[in-house]
DNA sequence: ATTTTTGTGGTGCGATCGAACCATAACTCG
DNA sequence: CGAGTTATGGTTCGATCGCACCACAAAAAT
C-alpha cells in the first residue's frame, strides 16, 4: 500500500545517500550507480524517483534545503518563551555553525554544490540566499534592541549585523576544516554579542 | 633548447587550464580530456608533466598555491614604506576578499578543491592553513597599536582578530556567489577596523 | 474484474574516463 | 658523431558513466 508518505520517504533516503557521497568526495562521486549502492536501491530507482542526474543533484539539494529550515525553526522555537534579543540573535547566529554532525554535514554538502550555484541556473535558484535574509533579521534585531535601550544608539545596526552574519560564516569554514574548534567559535561569537548588548536581555 | 623555465611555464599552462575548469564546473569537468584540450596540449603531455590525475589536481593546486602567495605579498609590498598599523591590518584583510577577477578565480578553485580537503590526505597538507597564521598576524598587529595608543587597552586584540578574519572570509562566500559587492564588503571591514583604530594610524 | 497507475528490477548501448603502451622528434652532453 | 635525456603525439584497453528500453508485480481506480 504505497501511502503518500513511502514516496517521500524513498526520496530522502536516496537523498541522503547523495549527501554522504558528496560530503565525501564531492559531486564526482555522486553517479547513479554509486547512490544505488549506498542507498542500497536499484539504479532504475533512481531514474524512477529523480530521473535524470541533474535532477537528481537538484531534487537532494531541495530536500537538503527543506530539512535544515525545519531544524533551524525547531532549534529556535526551543528558546523557550520570550527570550532577550540577545539570546535570539544568537540562537540565529549559532545556526550558521557546525555545531553538530548534522550541520556538519549539511554544510560538507553545500560546499560540494558551490561552484555548480554560479553556473546552474537551476541550482542557483534553490541556492543559500537565506544569508541575506537572516543579515536583515539580525539588523532588525538590533535595531529593536536599541529601543529597548539593551543596545547603544551609537551602534550601527545594519553593519554590525553583517559583520556577525559574516564572522559566523567564515568560521564555520574553519571548523569544517578542523582548523578551529566549535567551542572557539561560539566565544568570539559571545565577545562581538557581549560589546554589542551591553545589558543582558531578558 | 628546453631551458628549465620552459618547463615550469608548460606546467604553468596546464594548471591554468585546470584552474578555468574548476571554477566553471566544479572538479568533476577537471577530466584528462577536458584539461588537454583547454589548454591546447595533448592528453599524452598532461601525463608527462603531471603523471596521474590525482596528482594533476595536486600540482595544479600546489602552483596556485605558490601565485597566492607571491601576490600578496607584492600587494602588500606595495603599501608604500612604513605604513601605520591600520593600513597594514586592512590590507591584510582584504587580501583574502575576491576584490579582482585573480583572486575571485583563485578563491573559486579553492571552493571546487573544498571537500577534496577533508578527506584526501595530499591535499590536506597543501591546503590552505594560511588563515590561522593570518589571525595570529593580525592579533599581533593589534596588541603592537596597543603599544603605540593606536588601539585602546580594553580590546581583546585576539578575540577581535579572529572575528576579522573570519568576517573576511565569510564575506569572501558571498561576494562569489554576488550576493553582496566587493565596495560594500570593504565598507564593513572599514567599519570594525574604525572601531578598534581610534585614531588614525601613520 | 479489468484497466490504469505506481513501484521495482535488469540489461544493454554509445560515450567517456584514466592510464598504459609505442613511437619518434629534438636537443644535450660526451 | 653517437648515446642519452627530454619533450611530444597517437592509440588502445578495460572500466565506468548516464540513460533508455523492456518486463513485471502490486496496488488503485473504474
Amino acid at each position: 500500500m504505497p501511502r503518500k508518505a513511502d514516496h517521500d520517504q524513498r526520496r530522502r533516503q536516496i537523498a541522503e545517500a547523495v549527501w554522504r557521497l558528496a560530503t565525501r568526495g564531492g559531486l564526482e562521486d555522486v553517479t547513479l550507480r554509486q547512490v544505488a549502492a549506498e542507498a542500497e536501491v536499484s539504479v532504475r530507482l533512481l531514474q524512477y524517483y529523480f530521473g535524470t542526474r541533474e535532477q537528481l543533484l537538484l531534487g537532494a539539494l531541495e530536500i537538503l534545503n527543506d530539512d535544515a529550515e525545519q531544524r533551524a525553526r525547531e532549534r529556535l522555537a526551543m528558546l523557550g518563551e520570550a527570550p532577550g534579543m540577545h539570546a535570539i540573535v544568537r540562537g540565529v547566529l549559532l545556526e550558521l555553525l557546525p555545531l553538530d554532525e548534522e550541520r556538519r554535514n549539511r554544510h560538507l554538502v553545500y560546499a560540494a554544490y558551490f561552484v555548480r550555484f554560479l553556473t546552474d541556473p537551476a541550482l542557483a535558484k534553490v541556492a543559500h540566499d537565506a544569508p541575506r535574509a537572516l543579515e536583515n533579521l539580525v539588523a532588525d534585531l538590533i535595531a529593536q534592541g536599541q529601543e529597548t535601550g539593551q543596545v547603544p544608539r551609537t551602534i550601527d545596526a545594519a553593519a554590525e549585523a553583517a559583520f556577525l552574519v559574516a564572522g559566523a560564516e567564515g568560521m564555520q569554514s574553519s571548523i569544517l576544516l578542523r582548523q578551529r574548534s566549535a567551542e572557539d567559535a561560539v566565544a568570539v561569537i559571545d565577545h562581538q554579542l557581549a560589546r554589542i548588548f551591553t545589558t543582558n536581555g531578558e
